[in-house]
DNA sequence: TTCTTAATGAGAATGATTCGCATTTGCATT
DNA sequence: AATGCAAATGCGAATCATTCTCATTAAGAA
């Protein structure tokens, strides 16, 4: 299966007609490990030859934030928003304040936690955002 | 001793002028159990009388935070930033998306997720941003 | 190919936060 | 208590990310 069926695939689950615009975000999202930026990607994008406005850049990701295709995040002391591809394998992000790198890191602490939250607080939890931040390891040799 | 003297001994401790507005700020902190706005927070000043602008309460908030003596967090799907007074005891918060209040939960659960990262990957952790969405008790009746 | 409607582009509008600068005020020092 | 000066404030303008409006384009069903 080429890719670009992939791509048509998940728009067509998400009931989104297919566009260049979309397959193009698709695309720079699937490439990129980390988290992105609107803007980031409207550069990205630009630079690739796709034609695209910055709204329609927002626009796809809010509808595919909506169909669950993408996931949003704030990072602290970041004043854009990320997004990055919803990945099976719900996982966290290391942020470096010193590089603004981000590392994904596997799997989720906070099972047990929630579970917790349900029992003794009688709060139904729908999910959680948890971002961790500190010096990665390039940044802490470079002291 | 009284609660201004409390609040002097902070402005002190944070090499900052004792200013009507910065007492008064950090009372209405101090009432409010859970995080809130800045513009809450000039709505709350105001209404008890005290000269303020806007953009001032950002700069305290901005200079508290820096000095450690507020903490600021985003919310998942709320523009604003909300503030609440530094409390020696970490905690995180649940945030009812109906009702949109906000709920503390003492403890964190990320202690030994912070060690693990450190061994593993080599990472220094800082500090890590937590917070849980879902849906309250009384949301949960009302349904 | 035609038709309907969703999607796009361009720019204006919005909303939160920050900035610039003139004025005031805390506070250290006479 | 009066003085001097840096820090803090008020007000409005500026900025920045994001959303909205509306005229135009292009999917894709028929
Ligand atoms: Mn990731
Ligand atoms: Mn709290
Ligand atoms: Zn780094
Ligand atoms: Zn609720």
């Amino acid at each position: 299966m080429k890719q670009s069926d992939k791509y048509a695939e998940i728009l067509k689950k998400g009931d989104l007609r297919a566009t260049k615009q979309r397959y193009a975000i698709l695309e720079v999202l699937d490439c990129n490990g980390a988290p992105v930026s609107a803007e980031d990607l409207y550069i990205q994008l630009k630079r690739k030859g796709i034609p695209i406005s910055l709204s329609t850049v927002y626009r796809i990701l809010d509808a595919f934030q909506e169909k669950g295709i993408v996931v949003r995040s704030n990072f602290p002391d970041v004043s854009k928003a990320v997004y990055e591809l919803f990945c099976e394998e719900h996982h966290h992000h290391l942020l470096c304040v010193d590089c603004r790198r981000v590392f994904p890191v596997e799997g989720c602490p906070l099972e047990d936690y929630e579970r917790l939250i349900e029992e003794r607080l009688n709060f139904t939890v729908k999910g959680h955002n948890l971002e961790v931040y500190g010096h990665c390891k390039d940044c802490k040799k470079k002291t």
